[in-house]
DNA sequence: CTGAAAGCGCTAACAC
DNA sequence: GTGTTAGCGCTTTCAG
C-alpha cells in the first residue's frame, strides 16, 4: 500500500503539502512546479488515499446504506438501478442491506450508523414495514430518506401515484367501462391508497361512483393479485375492468382471469400501475401505467446527499417524466351486455 | 459518538482493558468481575466500535465488493439474494457496484482495492464481460471470486450447467421429440456452452445427432430469445422442441412462437434453464430446469471468505441441490407429423 | 492482572 | 511557500 508519506518522499516534500495539493486546498500557495511534481509522483506511484484513515479523520464515509425489501422484485430492482446511477454520479458508494435490519437484529441499521460506516440511509420500505420502523433511525439524527413511502416525519420522495391511478381509470373510462374495480396494494400502503384515490377521482369526474366492495386490498406479489381477483370475480356482479395498483399483482390478476375462464380483454380489461419488462411477454400483453422508477431512485440519493450536506428534511414527489399509459393487449371496450 | 475511552472512563479501567475484554482477547487474564463491569458499561453506553478506526488499525474492512451486471435481471437478482444471505451469515457487508467498473472508469474496482475499502470482490460477469476484465483484479492479489463464470485463473463457483442441459433434453426426448434445437446464451458464454454440451450428450445417448444449424447463440434477454427463434423458425425445416439456455430468453422464445402463430406446446415445445417467478405467469406456463441460484450466491461469498482467510483459489461447482425439471405447460409430445 | 504508549494513514492548525 | 505535529479511535506490545 502506498501512503501519503511515500509520495512525499518521492516528491521530496512533506506530507502536508502532498495532502493539500492532492485535495486542491485553496489556502495552499505552492509553486505550480511543486504541485506538478507532487501530482506526478502520486500518479507514478498509483497513490490512492486510504479510505479508513480518511473517514476516521473526517468522520465522513462517502457511503450510504441502501435498505431494500426484496431485490428480486423487478419494480424494486428498477428503483435500485436509479439509486446506483445517482450515487455513482455523486461519488457515493452503496452499502447494500435489507430493510428488515431496521426492525430486527437489534437495530443492525442503527449499529452501522454508530459504527460510522455510512453517512446516511436510503430506505425502500416493504409494504408491511410501516413508518415506525424508520423512526428509530430518524431519531438517531442521521440523514435518511425514504423512497416510495413516507415516515411520520419528513424525508421522502415518492411518485405521482394519484396521477397514475387517474390515468389508468381514464383509459378504462374512455373505452366505455363503467364497472371498474381496483385491486390495491397492502393494507397500510399509502402509495396504494393514493393510486386508489386517483381512480376514484377519475370516476367521479365521469359521474360514476365506485361500487362498494370493489376496492380490494391485495399486495405486491402476483399471488396477491391472483387471490384478490379470484375473490372478486367469484361474487355476484362482476366488474368489466380492473385497475391493479401494482404490475406484479397485475400479472396475478391475468392469471386468475385465465383460471376462471374469463377472456382478457374481451370479458375483462386489466390495467396495472408500473411498467415491467415482462408486461409484453404475457398474453395478452399487459396494459400499464409507466412510472419513472429509476428517476425515483436517482432523486432519492440526490435528496439524501442534500440532507447530508445540511439541507432540511423534506418530502417531494417525482413528477417528471409524468406517468404514461402504455397500451397493450389487456384492455378493450367492454363486451356489450345488459346493464346489471 | 461513544468511544473506547468513554467506556474505559465509565468502567474505571484503561482503554486497553476495554478493548481486550470486548474482543475476547484470550491472552487477557482479568478478573471476571472486571470483565462484567466493562461489558455492562459498554452496553449501557451503547458502545459500538468505530469502523474506520478499526479497519485502519487492522487493515481489514469486513466488506466485500459485489459487482453485478444488472440487478433488473431476475436471475441475477436471485443470485444476489443468496450473496446477501451468505454475507449476513458471515458478518460481511456488501458494497454494491456494477461489473462495468472493472473495465472502464480507470479501474474503479481496482481503486477501491487500493483504497482499502473492500477485502475482496465477488464478481458476477455479464455475458460479454469476458475473462480478461477480471484479470487486472486477479493480478492485484486481492481475493476475488467469480460467480457463474470463470476467469482464466482459478477462483470461481458455477452451477451444474451440463446436468441442467441434459435434464432439459432428456425431458424432451422422453416426450418423443427428436428434432430438438438449442438456443444458447451469448457468443462467449462458457456457462451456456456447458448447457449446450449437456443437451448434446443426452441426444447422443438417445442415438440422435443434433442437426447442424440448430444450435444458436442468442443472449440472456427476452429479446435475444425472440430474435433467435424468429430466425430459427423462418428456415426450412423446423424443430419440434427447443431447449433455451436461459429463462429470460425462454420468455422471448414463447413470444416469438406466438407471433409466428405456432401453438406451444402442440406445435413447439419449449423448456428453459433457470426457474423464474414469472414462469407460471406466462401462457402457456413455461417448463424450466430449476437451478440453485441463491445457493450459488451463498457459496460464492463463502468461498470468498475462505480465500480472504488464506485459502487457495479454487474452482467449484454447486451441485446441491441438483438441477430439477419443473414441468409446466410449454412441453408436450410432438404432433404426429411425417418426418421431414 | 492492568496501564501506557506507539502507530495505522490522513487532515489541518500552526509554526517557520 | 513549506514543514511539524496533534489527533481521529482503535489494537497490541511491552512494562509494571
Amino acid at each position: 500500500m502506498v501512503t501519503l508519506s511515500d509520495v512525499a518522499k518521492a516528491a521530496g516534500v512533506s506530507v502536508s503539502v502532498v495532502s493539500r495539493v492532492l485535495n486542491d486546498d485553496p489556502s495552499l500557495r505552492a509553486r505550480e512546479e511543486t504541485k506538478q511534481f507532487v501530482r506526478a509522483a502520486a500518479e507514478r506511484l498509483q497513490y490512492t488515499p486510504n479510505h479508513a484513515a480518511r473517514s476516521l479523520r473526517l468522520s465522513r464515509t462517502h457511503t450510504v446504506g441502501l435498505l431494500v425489501p426484496d431485490i428480486s422484485n423487478p419494480v424494486a430492482a428498477e428503483i435500485i438501478r436509479g439509486v446506483e446511477e445517482g450515487s455513482a454520479a455523486l461519488g457515493l458508494q452503496l452499502l447494500l442491506g435489507r430493510v428488515e435490519w431496521l426492525g430486527s437484529d437489534g437495530g443492525l441499521a442503527n449499529r452501522l450508523v454508530r459504527q460510522g460506516r455510512v453517512d446516511g440511509y436510503l430506505i425502500q420500505p416493504a409494504d408491511e414495514s410501516k413508518a415506525e420502523v424508520g423512526e428509530e433511525l430518524l431519531a438517531s439524527g442521521i440523514s435518511v430518506v425514504s423512497i416510495n413511502a413516507r415516515f411520520t416525519g419528513p424525508g421522502s420522495v415518492v411518485l405521482d401515484d394519484e396521477s397514475a391511478g387517474r390515468l389508468a381509470a381514464e383509459h378504462l373510462l374512455s373505452l366505455g367501462h363503467e364497472d371498474i374495480a381496483v385491486v390495491g396494494g397492502g393494507q397500510h400502503s399509502w402509495t396504494s391508497r393514493r393510486r386508489e384515490r386517483g381512480v376514484r377521482a377519475a370516476m367521479t369526474v365521469a359521474g360514476l361512483t365506485p361500487r362498494r366492495g370493489w376496492t380490494l386490498r391485495a399486495g405486491y406479489f402476483p399471488e396477491d393479485g391472483r387471490r384478490a381477483v379470484h375473490d372478486l370475480l367469484s361474487r355476484g356482479r362482476r366488474p368489466t375492468a380492473l385497475v391493479v395498483a401494482n404490475v406484479n399483482a397485475g400479472f396475478g390478476a391475468l392469471l386468475a382471469a385465465r383460471e376462471l375462464g374469463l377472456a382478457v380483454p374481451d370479458q375483462l380489461s386489466v390495467v396495472a400501475v408500473h411498467d415491467s419488462a415482462y408486461a409484453h411477454l404475457v398474453s395478452p400483453a399487459l396494459t400499464t401505467v409507466r412510472m419513472p422508477l429509476a428517476q425515483l431512485g436517482r432523486s432519492g440519493v440526490e435528496m439524501l446527499a442534500a440532507q447530508m450536506a445540511g439541507a432540511a428534511r423534506e418530502d417531494t414527489t417525482v413528477t417528471e417524466p409524468a406517468p404514461e399509459l402504455v397500451e397493450r393487449g389487456s384492455t378493450a371496450p367492454p363486451a356489450a351486455s345488459p346493464p346489471g
